[in-house]
DNA sequence: AAGTAGTGAGTGAGTGTTCACTCACTTTCA
DNA sequence: TGAAAGTGAGTGAACACTCACTCACTACTT
């Protein structure tokens, strides 16, 4: 349960992996998502990640030809890469369950994802504040990550409702209750700063989806 | 449950209750709150404020010294002024009924809310974009914003206890449980720019709530 | 009642700075 | 040796913010 995957290490492997992409590239890349996970979008500076990536302005713009475009071509390996491995991980060890009650499905995801978030608060951040406003990157975002929810929480949640220990509500409803929930759980944390109390809480949210989600 | 209480609305009020602020000044954080609502903070100039409020720029700038501080006096009556009013109307709405079933007490909650945040879902990405971004603001808004909460809603949360209708958790645990199922809702219908479904969808939030929260 | 001084909101051209972005040029390496 | 990668001084635009000034209005003086 002790995951070293943060958003950086996977990041930086899915990088790694492209030789097509010079190493300065990559540099600029990697200081992009540093500063803007620090300091925001707006509030970062072309001169900053040039320096911070320990090279000149104009091979920032070699590739991207806009600072949007910068944006852009961090944010969609996040998400068309970084998020589905991450998915997958979650789900194969779902998948190993012989059997698969709701109380260790809830557990086990709660567990999970909340370790998870709470590693990678600041790169998540960038993804809600841009998603608020931009329409167009929203777009992007929503239509990538469907299919990834879809595709590896969909077959358990039935799996759970075949045997009888979920609620028949859409695939979808319970996915929005469960990820709000835990998301939720991770905002309020992280606004507070309030560590402790944030890790005492956890099995009390599982009871809590444990009980909503049950059938009648 | 037609109310027309917006954030918009309810600020115009408040500002014109000041008579020590002067009609231009008005205008500007009238002017602000539309600009900031509309396009965000970083991405909006003191030039297009002076536009908007039909004023000169320097006008701007002889009550605010900063740009922040602009943010900073359009936020504090949003979370002092504006949020405990529309708390208190649905806890005198509350209050009134003589006996409080935890069904009653949800479905009141959940229309009431889901009402005024759909109203108001432009003003509050302002709120929720500077809050992930600035901590002073953070604490700000957080300081103020939980004595509202605790002085409307744990009353009634203690009623239900007493009643036996409720489990017996934290108070500010059942908020948080509260407060996220229904922000959830609101943030995906407004992200997927689904309002249908977003409608549909309320029996089945307060059933999971109602569920969840129900003692053994 | 007429003149004078004081006050503070409002003005907008102006300031220095920073920004995203360009391009003529050099370096790297296959 | 040619093409791709990298450079950094340079550019115009946009930015937050300033300041010398006007003007309407009030209050005090004669």
């Amino acid at each position: 349960m002790a995951k070293n995957t943060t958003i950086k290490t996977v990041f930086d492997q899915v990088l790694a992996a492209d030789p097509n992409l010079p190493a300065k590239q990559k540099q600029v890349l990697a200081a992009s998502l540093a500063l803007f996970a620090a300091q925001g979008f707006a509030n970062t500076s072309t001169k900053q990640i040039a320096a911070k990536a320990g090279v000149a302005e104009g091979t920032v713009y070699r590739r991207y030809k806009t600072k949007d475009d910068l944006l852009a071509a961090l944010i969609k390996p996040l998400v068309s890469e970084v998020m589905p491995r991450l998915m997958r991980e979650f789900a194969s060890q779902v998948v190993r369950m012989p059997t698969l009650t709701r109380h260790q499905f809830l557990t086990t995801l709660v567990a999970n994802r909340v370790d998870f978030l709470q590693d990678n608060w600041r790169e998540a951040k960038i993804l809600i504040n841009e998603m608020l406003m931009r329409e167009d990157l929203r777009q992007q975002v929503l239509v990538q990550a469907a299919p990834v929810i879809e595709k590896n929480l969909f077959p358990v949640l039935d799996r759970l409702k075949d045997a009888g220990q979920l609620r028949d509500l859409g695939n979808d409803v319970i996915a929005q209750l469960l990820i709000g929930t835990i998301l939720t759980n991770l905002v309020r944390a992280n606004l507070q700063g309030d560590l402790h109390q944030f890790i005492v809480r956890t099995p009390v949210l599982i009871d809590f989806l444990d009980r909503g989600l049950a059938p009648d």
